[in-house]
RNA sequence: GGGCCGUUAGCUCAGCUGGUAGAGCACCGGACUUUUAAUCCGGGUGUCGAAGGUUCGAAUCCUUCACGGCUCACCA
């Protein structure tokens, strides 16, 4: 039998974190509990700069808080010393000095490290030099920390440090903090607005049966007791149209997605999708609710409409720019193209442009691809752009005077797609033939087309489906956006990467 | 998946044309009762990402691999 390798919880000891480990078994000998269980403060450290920031440097207040946090730095002095505590809201000075404590207090305070939470208690009061300190009469030290933390001036730069261990980043990285604060004040803005506007969150499938909804490979799992796989969804869309079915008239989702594509500054495997659903209205009033929804949203989380990204300004206040596909191939492209040109010509057109086009894409993948290549990643402005081709758009209306193209449209900011939504399709009959066409892309080798049809969606359309306008919104992208970020690892807490190496 | 770049102390980084690893902060010991990146004195704590190769000698050159970043492809 092979001999257990010894369980190792952490891979190499350092010489700081042995010194670490030796005071906290002196902490245990004393008796200490150097991780308690509670504590109970009076204040919260911004509190107690509000209260009595503007006192004169100097002066004793006499007011005793009793505040708590995590230890950032330690100037130790001799018989007096600093130490600067932060907690959720803010940081303050402490001092201590041995005529308060007594010289055997003083010194285990001392003791402790960077990176250690402690509870204290004692008079506010501000220095000589203006800076606003607790006078410490009692402290207990609550969580003892075991590991160094990155020094405070440079902090941590690392950027796969500061994605894998990301609580490491947001100790040291304020920005960081303000990053993911800033994505729940987006995302509750979000709730906000849909919640005063009547509609409902709901919430339905992760794990489907078939993986529709959206054109993507998905991720297989598989359910034992049932013995059968399942697909992490890539949209939650098919699901909520059936509550539209239902006559629940106005619904949404604000949850995850799963696709098993390629990851980049732009796609994380997981991501945060807003799906909204309103029966008697069409692409129009998306666009409008889709507008007002965003500038909500921004000003909620920002403050403002003029927004700056990667130094380039960003408006959003005004009326969004709207301009069909075509009409955007021809501002942006300088390129004439239409629908009514016949396929041979797109094809040659697609392939001037170093498009590689496959044998069945017909002309409105070709003008898709012709947009995505000159036009979409020049629209820095708030755009929508419509009419997508029905051809790439399986789930939306056509235009009743343009079967080639649809009720649709994409919100395009800074170059990125940060929305999409149309009058979806409520014809049972036409669904079913669009599901049987993408069925069959799966076939020609697509992984990204459903494999199979989905039969209940269809016979949910056929109880009939009240006209519904439908929007989806890439939480993410926006959250990019709004907080000024380049690579969607930034504003996701948790990015996927992959397995730390073992050496 | 392709291309380019990177990986050196806990952190941030230097290390030239190959000569046996260095700074600041952190840490350890000492001094200091109002400091502010405190200061002063003393101490370098390292599998130079990993494995091979070339060489008298490799952090440095070559190959492969791992992880990361950017980018192209992919991705409505």
């Amino acid at each position: 039998m092979e001999k257990e390798p010894e369980l190792q919880i952490t891979e190499n000891i350092t010489e700081v974190m042995k010194i670490r480990r030796q005071k906290l078994e002196k902490l245990k000998a004393s008796g200490e509990n150097p991780f308690k269980a509670k504590f109970t403060r009076t204040n919260f450290i911004e509190d107690v700069i509000q209260e009595f920031g503007m006192v004169e440097p100097g002066e004793q207040t006499g007011k005793v808080v009793t505040v708590a946090g995590r230890i950032m730095v330690i100037r130790r002095h001799g018989k007096a010393s600093f130490m600067v505590i932060k907690d959720r809201t803010g940081s303050i000075q402490l001092f201590l000095s041995m005529g308060v404590l007594g010289e055997e207090r003083y010194k285990e305070f001392l003791d402790y490290d960077i990176g250690d939470i402690v509870g204290v208690t004692g008079k506010v009061f501000k220095t000589k030099r203006g800076e606003l300190s607790i006078n410490i009469e009692s402290y207990t030290l609550l969580t003892k920390s075991l590991r160094p933390l990155p020094e405070k001036w440079h902090g941590l730069k690392d950027v796969e440090t500061r994605y894998r261990q990301r609580y490491v980043d947001l100790i040291i990285n304020p920005q960081t903090r303000q990053t993911l604060l800033a994505r729940t004040k987006i995302v509750k803005a979000i709730r906000e607005w849909l919640d005063n506007h009547n509609f409902i969150e709901v919430e339905t499938p992760m794990l489907q049966p078939i993986a529709g909804g959206a054109a993507a490979k998905p991720f297989i799992t598989h359910h034992e007791a049932l013995g059968i796989n399942l697909y992490l969804r890539i949209a939650p869309e098919l699901y909520l149209k059936r509550l539209i079915v239902g006559d629940l008239e106005r619904v949404y989702e604000l949850n995850r997605n799963f696709r098993n594509e390629g990851l980049s500054v732009r796609h994380n495997p997981e991501f945060t999708m807003l799906e909204v659903y309103q029966a008697y209205a069409d692409y129009k009033d998306m666009m409008d609710l889709c507008e007002e929804l965003v500038k909500y949203a921004a000003r909620q989380a920002v403050g403002s409409l003029k927004l700056v990204y990667q130094e380039q300004p960003v408006d959003l206040s005004g009326e969004w720019q709207r301009l069909t596909m075509v009409e955007s191939i021809e501002k942006y492209g300088g390129l004439k193209i239409s629908f009514n040109q016949n396929l041979d010509e797109l094809r040659a057109v697609a392939k001037e442009h170093g498009i590689d086009a496959e044998d069945h894409w017909g002309k409105g993948k070709l003008i898709n691809e012709l947009f995505e290549k000159l036009v979409e990643g020049k629209l820095w402005q708030p755009t929508f752009i419509t009419d997508y081709p029905t051809e790439i758009s399986p789930l939306a209306k056509t235009k009743p005077d343009d079967p080639d193209v649809t009720e649709r449209f994409e919100l395009i900011i800074i170059g990125l797609e940060v929305g999409t939504a149309f009058s979806e399709l409520t014809d049972p009959i036409d669904q079913l033939q669009r599901f049987e066409a993408q069925v069959k892309l799966h076939e020609y080798g697509d992984e990204e087309a459903p494999r199979q049809v989905d039969e209940d969606y269809v016979r949910a359309l056929e109880y009939g489906m009240p006209p519904t306008g439908g929007l989806g919104i890439g939480i993410d992208r926006l959250v990019m956006l709004l907080t000024d970020n380049y690579s969607i690892r930034e504003v996701i807490s948790f990015p996927h990467m992959r397995p730390e190496a073992r050496d």
